[in-house]
DNA sequence: CGTGTTTATGGCAGTCAGTGCCATTAATGA
DNA sequence: TCATTAATGGCACTGACTGCCATAAACACG
């Protein structure tokens, strides 16, 4: 509905209606209308933070990442969607910038164990950070590329996505191979 | 008056009876209650992008950035307190981290040009927006500090915004001096 | 100086997101 | 079977924000 009408022009209540819910109980479950396509994007950061969850410690992440960062065609076309919509809609893309910096936690856990640092160790939280940001600027990139071409996201395995996730696995080798050192 | 007694108690009325404008002018100035704090974490922004843009060739941005990294105490003291707001008003922290996305592509304009690539060349906005990330993560310690002792605010050279320079100038050091590979 | 034209501001009415409160019903558990 | 808790809805209400119009100040130009 945001992607036909725009968000100004969707109110909560066709949202409810459309739910099956009354508006009353979208408000419990969503604070505000944007947040409503926070489970779109969960599921790609989800994906994501299964991959780092499952890395190995024997591979580099790169590598790791081209063989497990797999998202479903369906989940991807609505993920890529939010995105693209957040050019233009301030709320959308603060609650895609809130999602997405509240995945870096896990990340720091992830990369801190790597590092024989605790989570909370500012250069961990900064690396967290910095793979966040990697992925966020990369997904942003692939979302354009969907956006001018919708065919590339018929199969996971389209081209454009492999070049996304190539180019996610370099910057990641690169961000995840720097030394840590000690302040 | 969002410190004192809150976001949510602070009504739109109030701030433009405080700032001595209409409510209706209020709303032209700022599109939402949250939007009002942006100009006091703009001048935090500007002053590390304007580090960044007198960044001369020849030295490390380490060194430029303990050397030109300054803030006023005042305008530091407004900046932290905002971002110490920001750990429990969620409008508050999506304003904190859109504002800090909106400095992305002045910093990728830099780092472009340092790379000689272009300043929309994935790799070159990775980059800038690691940069970022390092600077939000390390600011927010900061803000935590000085929420925890508020007397590290009276004077910029206090020790602790020595440390967080020095740490910030350490991660970016380790940041920018990543070798650029083209994908 | 006079006059036409932007530009900034306020007033007012209206929409709608979101909340508090209470009632109802469904699930759960002893 | 009954008591308790959790989930949902209805309703009234606050307040953020917008559209529209009026006013006045700043400005351009003859």
């Amino acid at each position: 509905m945001f992607r036909r009408h725009g968000v100004a022009e969707t109110t909560g209540e066709q949202i409810a209606h459309a739910a099956g819910v009354s508006e009353r109980t979208l408000w419990r479950l969503f604070r505000s209308k944007e947040a409503c396509v926070e489970p779109l994007v969960s599921v790609s950061l989800d994906a994501f933070t299964e991959v780092l969850r499952s890395w190995p410690t024997s591979v580099e992440l790169g590598e790791h990442l081209r063989a497990a960062y797999v998202v479903s065609p369906e989940d991807l076309r609505a993920v890529l969607a939010v995105v693209r919509m957040s050019r233009d809609e301030p709320g959308i893309r603060a609650t895609w910038l809130v999602l997405h910096e509240r995945a870096e936690p896990v990340f720091a856990a992830v990369l801190g164990e790597r590092l024989g640092l605790p989570p909370d160790d500012p250069t961990v939280r900064v690396r967290a950070a910095a793979v966040n940001a990697a992925l966020r600027v990369l997904t942003d990139d692939l979302a354009w590329a969907a956006g001018a071409d919708p065919s590339v996201l018929e199969d996971t395995a389209a081209p454009v996505f492999d070049s996304h996730r190539e180019r996610l696995a370099e910057e990641l080798r690169a961000l995840t191979e720097l030394p840590a050192r000690r302040l």
